[in-house]
DNA sequence: GACCGATATATCGAGCCGATATGTCGGACC
DNA sequence: GGTCCGACATATCGGCTCGATATATCGGTC
């Protein structure tokens, strides 16, 4: 699932693995945070399997203009005030990085996971993530996807209206506000879906 | 974050690993499915910690009615008719099983595990999972909970309405519609909360 | 009586995470 | 001007979870 979030940040711009860390627990959001952990290894198999290739760190496009972060404490702060002074300087080269590209390979693959249907367990963070890079997908494509999650949501919803019913009494109250407000959340994102689906249909801009 | 949702299950009644499985994955709902690869191995280190042990499968208490199960098969269907039938009859001992019960070092342990914060990753999950078993916390424990996890989702829609101002422009139609339908979802769960938070603090029964 | 599926326990490989180790570089401070 | 700190950058380790798989028993079907 990693792999594929690493090969769609790749498809815009090559990047080392630093940098490549803060590209995606911002892009992909508040929600999963990518560890270093995860992140060396999957660029090795990536590597490995002939995805992405180590390009030498030659002239690369313009560094991106670093927002202003948000750190909460006063050293953070200082040390904000340093980097956005050290950003302003020119490119410094940093002999020590190793900087990746996407290779043929590795766009066939990103394709391949894109539409591949996931592992039912983090199957939410990994719509959340092929929504992020489906505007690469062709339309009927992207359809597809919207109304299969549509479906696996249909059917989570129907799975928790027959608990609900089956066994009302055995729950105690925060149980049934949890079980109740996830029911509520699940028929919203039916919803969303069903906003989507109508945009993709008409291919229109009015989303 | 699975010893959590074992002991608290073990709490109300001693079961074995196959039952406990059913248990949680009906209970703890739609969402997170446990795994036997999990299961059993959290099982071996809770009881080489000594927070349960494996109990002589004696007289039971009444085995649970089975509620009818949702299949989506013929051959499940036909399944669960025996299996209905089956259960129709005495209670089977089955001598092949291996009963767990909770220990008093177990029960340590549980309230310890309801009440430290999670990790950062599955936090959402975690939370949920706490929510399922707060009934034995104290009221005070309780308010403690929710409030904790409402700081952490102010914090997180903070850092939301931050990344969507500073790069509104640089993100896709999908992209945005994502990160919108999360920041709504997220202000839902802020107000749930509320409404959690103040059912607590006024200790009614108006949820 | 052979077979099938439900029951039940257990292990394996792989992926991801948090923590940690290691090293470079630029700036701050005295 | 030397030293220390923190950002930058790569990498590994242990632990947990998952899906898949192996193994065995038992009741019911044919």
């Amino acid at each position: 699932m990693l792999e594929l979030a690493i090969l769609g940040v790749l498809k815009e711009q090559e990047l080392h693995g630093y940098e490549l860390k803060k590209r995606l627990t911002d892009a992909l959001g508040a929600f999963s945070s990518v560890s270093f952990g995860s992140l060396y290894p999957a660029l090795a198999r990536l590597e490995a399997a002939g995805a992405v290739r180590a390009v030498s760190p030659g002239p690369q496009a313009p560094l991106p203009a670093p927002a202003v972060p948000m750190t909460g404490s006063i050293a953070g702060e200082a040390a904000a005030f340093r980097a956005r002074r050290a950003a302003a300087r020119p490119a410094r080269p940093s002999r020590t990085r190793k900087v990746y590209a996407i290779t043929e390979r590795g766009e066939a693959l990103f394709e391949e996971l894109l539409v591949a249907d996931s592992a039912s367990a983090d199957d939410d963070r990994a719509f959340n993530l092929k929504l992020a890079f489906c505007r690469y997908l062709p339309p009927e494509r992207r359809l597809g996807l919207f109304e299969q999650r549509r479906a696996l949501l249909v059917e989570r919803l129907a799975k928790a209206r027959t608990t609900h019913r089956t066994r009302l009494g055995r729950m105690d109250l925060y149980t049934q506000s949890l079980v109740d407000h996830g029911t509520e959340a699940t028929e919203r994102d039916i919803s969303w879906l069903d906003r989507l689906i109508a945009f993709e249909r008409q291919g229109g801009e009015t989303l």
